[in-house]
DNA sequence: ATGGCTTATTGTATAAGA
C-alpha cells in the first residue's frame, strides 16, 4: 500500500499537476492540504475518472485539506473533537483496515504572533485527539504539512532561521511529544542524509539553491512501523511550470 | 543586495503563506 501527501497549495490550480502526478504515481492515498475551495468547487468528477474516490473539508481561500483514495473510504470525521476550529485543517478516514489522519498544521507566521499562540493551542489539541485516536484505531498514518522542521537537519540554514517560525523550540517539543505518543517519522527510518527537503520558498530561487525546509511529513503508528518498505520525497512536481511551493512524499507500506 | 514569488479576493492593493 502506497500513501502520499502533498500541500498543493490551491487545488483550483494545481488540479492539472495532481492529475498528472497520479497518472505516474497511481498511489492507493493522496492527501493534500490547501485545496483553498469550498467543496462545490472540489473537482469530484475529475478525481473519479482518474480513479479516485474523494472526501474534502474545504473552505473558501484558505486551509482545506482532502483524501484521496483508490480504495473504498469509511467513517470519515472532520476537525477534531477536541478543538472548535473554523479552520478546516483536518479530515480522517479508515482504508482499507488503516486510519488515515489528514492535517494541514497552523503556519504561525511568526514567534511572537498571535498567529504562533494559535498554532501552539492548536498542536496542544492535537496530541490528546491523536493519545484517543490511537486507541481506536492502532493502524494510523498521520500525514500532511506539519509546518514544523524537526530537526537542523531539516533546514537549509538552521543558524540563520535559529529560533525562528518552523524550527522553534516549542514547535519542536510539540513535534516531539507527537512521536512519543508512538509515532514514527517514516522518512527517517530510512533517509539519515542531510538536504532533503518538502518546502522550497518560491522567492530567492530557493528551489534551485535548495534552500528548503522538511515540513511535510508521513508518521506512522508503533503497529506499522516494521511493514514501512520506504518513504521518499518525490522532488518532479516542483520543477514544472507553476508548481505547488510543496513537494509530494509517498509512503510505501509492505502488504 | 534581508528583496526576490504565488495565491485569492465580488480585487486593481492587501493578506497570507513559510
Amino acid at each position: 500500500m502506497k500513501l502520499a501527501t502533498w500541500n498543493v497549495n490551491s487545488l483550483n490550480v494545481r488540479l492539472p499537476h495532481v492529475l498528472d502526478w497520479l497518472r505516474d504515481n497511481p498511489v492507493d492515498v493522496l492527501c493534500l492540504q490547501e485545496t483553498k475551495q469550498e467543496d462545490i468547487k472540489f473537482p469530484y468528477v475529475e478525481l473519479k475518472e482518474a480513479g479516485y474516490e474523494a472526501v474534502h473539508n474545504g473552505q473558501k481561500t484558505y486551509n482545506g485539506v482532502a483524501i484521496l483514495s483508490r480504495h473504498a473510504i469509511y467513517d470519515v470525521t472532520h476537525g477534531m473533537a477536541n478543538f472548535e476550529d473554523e479552520q478546516k485543517r483536518v479530515i480522517s478516514a479508515t482504508i482499507n483496515g488503516v486510519r488515515v489522519v489528514c492535517v494541514y498544521v497552523v503556519n504561525g507566521q511568526a514567534v511572537d504572533s498571535e498567529k504562533y499562540e494559535y498554532k501552539m493551542r492548536w498542536l496542544g489539541a492535537l496530541n490528546p485527539w491523536l493519545a484517543g485516536e490511537l486507541q481506536k484505531y492502532p493502524n494510523l498514518v498521520l500525514l500532511g504539512d506539519y509546518n514544523i522542521a524537526p530537526d537542523d537537519r531539516d533546514c537549509h540554514d538552521p543558524a540563520a532561521w535559529l529560533g525562528q517560525i518552523l524550527v522553534s523550540p516549542k514547535e519542536r517539543e510539540a513535534f516531539e511529544k507527537l512521536t512519543k505518543l508512538g509515532l514514527h517519522d517514516s522518512f527517517r527510518l530510512f533517509e539519515q542524509a542531510e538536504g532533503h527537503f518538502s518546502w522550497w520558498d518560491y522567492r530567492m530561487a530557493g528551489f534551485r539553491r535548495n534552500l528548503g525546509m522538511r515540513i511535510d511529513h508521513i508518521l506512522v503508528s508503533d503497529s506499522l512501523k516494521n511493514s514501512c518498505e520506504s518513504c521518499i520525497i518525490d522532488k518532479a512536481p516542483r520543477k514544472l511550470e507553476r508548481p505547488s511551493d510543496h513537494t509530494p512524499v509517498v509512503l510505501t507500506l509492505t502488504n
